[in-house]
DNA sequence: AATTTCACCGATAGTACTATCGGTGAGGAA
DNA sequence: TTCCTCACCGATAGTACTATCGGTGAAATT
């Protein structure tokens, strides 16, 4: 009751918020064939053709979506990265280092499960960006990764730490996803599990140029890419 | 040129298979959005309406999509178990446990990126049955894990199992669509990670009752589930 | 106070898709 | 040969959504 009284591009941006937020629900419930000008527009209380003073067409629409996605996202890696230097110890670090994105994810499941939808949908106007999100995901973990001290020093332990991030980056996504449908009712057991995996993919990295014959067996017969 | 003169039955049968082929296509492709009757049916070279000689309407189409998508499935994993069985020791063993499935996907990766899109689309008409079938996967990746030595003796070490198949699970997938997206060229570098990366997670399971203390320090703090 | 701006409205043209219907001709049974 | 069956066809009714347009009233400007 205090400032009710708003400017109109005051009130012309809280609408335009809602129709965001009402975006991201329907997205998240309903998927993007879901999404219609129709059902964004109703749930958002205006008119059907009042969505077009906020957006130029749907596209635009998932454009400002994606765009609000990647900042969120770049700064919730941020804000990750500077609580996980914080841990008073390397176990409690690494920890850290899995539990934080697990805990982001369970926050805002909806971007998690919109992106990994568009990820995989060459239809979807968002899977560019999609794609781009989830490759910086994947070196944002092998940044993660290095800074526990598993460091690459040649071409091939640079592939293998991507692979170890892409592999540790999914297993994340999946584990969270469980917990949200209650599967994994415990996230600290999913930080064991995701600690543990880390552990044993790393210790290959630290032995590759030794013991890379006894750790893997002959490694080089190498079966070319599948159609 | 043989045998071109068909009974009605098995051209229609025929024309069936072609319909089915074609809605998978551009299931790939296009998204589930993109999937329309007129198009699936001028990509199998019949009228719109000649569709609905074929299936009831779309939705059915879907679910036949779906049945026939796990029988695949089932079939691959049978055959997937049986020839890991085959192989010549413990290593070799623990390696084709991961090199089979991940040849399975990169020989049809349109089915991986179908379901996983549908496992998250809440929308979607194959939600259910993705939701299914990711759990089917997740068993079936912990059975291999069990058969290579890792039984689990009480309920926390079968949650743990589980969680380590779930992410191994997930982490197979990414690899392998990561490699067929160029970025990872040589498979037989996928399986070393996923060895090393199952290797580390059953190291946990198999001390978790002796030296859980050591291997992950103080596990116990359980948090509770997230929001 | 007079005027302008503009966020929002209802109506509607245009587009794309689903599903039905009556017809047709070649396969198959009598 | 005669009759029936049915996979396929074109046309079309019905539905859902996108995007545009002229109008309206209150906020903002003069």
């Amino acid at each position: 009751m205090s400032s009710t009284p708003l400017t109109r591009s005051e009130a012309k941006d809280l609408t335009r918020r809602r129709l965001i937020r009402a975006a991201l629900a329907i997205l998240d419930t309903e998927g993007e064939t879901g999404l219609t000008t129709v059902k964004v527009a109703k749930a958002a209380g205006i008119a059907q053709s009042s969505f077009y003073v906020h957006f130029r067409d749907k596209q635009d629409l998932l454009r400002v979506l994606g765009d609000e996605g990647g900042d969120r996202l770049r700064r919730s890696m941020r804000e990750a990265r500077r609580r996980a230097r914080e841990a008073p110890d390397v176990t409690e670090h690494q920890r850290d280092t899995f539990r934080i994105p697990l805990e982001a994810i369970c926050r805002h499941p909806e971007l998690l499960r919109i992106l990994h939808r568009a990820r995989h949908d060459p239809s979807s106007s968002m899977h560019e960006f999609a794609k781009e999100a989830s490759l910086a995901y994947r070196d944002h973990h092998a940044a993660d990764l290095a800074a526990l001290g598993y460091t690459a020093d040649n071409e091939r332990d640079r592939l293998r730490l991507e692979m170890i991030a892409e592999g540790i980056n999914a297993a994340t996504n999946a584990l969270a996803l469980g917990h949200l449908e209650g599967r994994y009712p415990d996230l600290e057991e999913a930080v064991d599990v995701l600690v543990s995996l880390s552990k044993g993919a790393l210790r290959m990295l630290k032995s590759s140029s030794a013991a890379a014959a006894r750790e893997a067996g002959p490694v080089a017969g190498g079966a070319g890419p599948g159609g």
